[in-house]
DNA sequence: TTGGAAAGTCAACAAGGCTGACATAAAGTC
DNA sequence: GACTTTATGTCAGCCTTGTTGACTTTCCAA
């Protein structure tokens, strides 16, 4: 009940906490969708979400070193490394060494990486589009800034590395 | 490179793999950060999500039963009952026996309960307040637009099922 | 040459999903 | 009244994915 009256001129009713309330169940729910697709795929192959995130930020930007995807993921060395382990055993990431600098791992999706990524991606996107479709461009637009608005300053530079087209 | 063109006489460059795969990762991204501020404090009361999820939802809807609560958080009921199992003890969530029918549970929080959620609530709502600040009324409007077509018809019927003000 | 950064690994632990199997009480049906 | 179904709860065990802490190897850079 905090801020239901109209201090301006302009009507804040969009910023209530019951409206607030709804904001937060609608991310919790349409994120359960988000990640109900491409989730059944995974299963089908063994994998899990994490091997997912890992998929999507390599096919982003390959060639990416093993300390960037950490900051992109959010996890530890520790997690991821269990994650990229099995992928890379199992010939859908390879890991090469730097050029320039040794120490670094630069890792790229193979074909077969690169297969199941676009599969999981086809999922996702086609909620995705569907969604962007019946909302239509000035939903979507308003979507999109909501979120980046709430993602915060952080996150909001990880989300910018990535190359928007 | 599914739909890059301009089929009909509209711009459909929202709807583009690069757009719709940007999408995806504001949703990541914006999830994470959704998540954090409730998180630590859960941390501090040695809660965690899946007990901050209950304790929004009986609050939304007091007297809820266990089934209905099942349904609306899509676990199973082992799961659910572990955490529900810890509120109860700790004094946060009462279990009443139904009047009708005597085999139902209905939930409540207690004063104890709802203080957490309020703070957990608070934490979150905080967040989403200056997002939706920033981005104004009518990103919002849109952002809920995007996010219950994305949630799909099952779970839209069960984000309507709370009360909306 | 020496300190620090990048990567990888082992071990142990916790949260929170899952399945399967059962048990009980209460409703509902025939 | 006997039988079936529903609502709930519980035990046991498993999996994924996160965590911390400790330690190693390799390599860059001052």
């Amino acid at each position: 009940m905090a801020e239901s009256g109209s201090p301006g001129g302009e009507t804040l009713l969009f910023l209530t906490d019951e409206q607030l309330r709804k904001g937060i169940e609608a991310m919790f729910f349409a994120y359960r969708a988000f990640t109900a697709d491409p989730d059944r795929l995974l299963e089908e192959h063994g994998y899990g979400r994490a091997h997912h995130r890992a998929l999507h930020f390599i096919n982003r930007q390959p060639g990416l070193t093993v300390t960037t995807l950490l900051a992109v993921l959010g996890v530890t060395k520790q997690s991821l490394n269990r994650v990229l382990r099995t992928l890379i055993e199992d010939g859908l990431v390879e890991s090469r060494v730097g050029k320039r600098d040794k120490r670094e791992r630069r890792l790229h999706l193979t074909e077969e990486g690169e297969a199941l990524e676009r599969a999981l991606s086809e999922a996702q996107r086609g909620r995705m589009r569907a969604a962007y479709r019946a909302a239509g461009p000035q939903a979507v637009a308003g979507f999109r800034q909501v979120l980046e608005a709430m993602m915060g300053p952080d996150l909001h530079k990880l989300y910018q590395m990535m190359k928007d087209e």
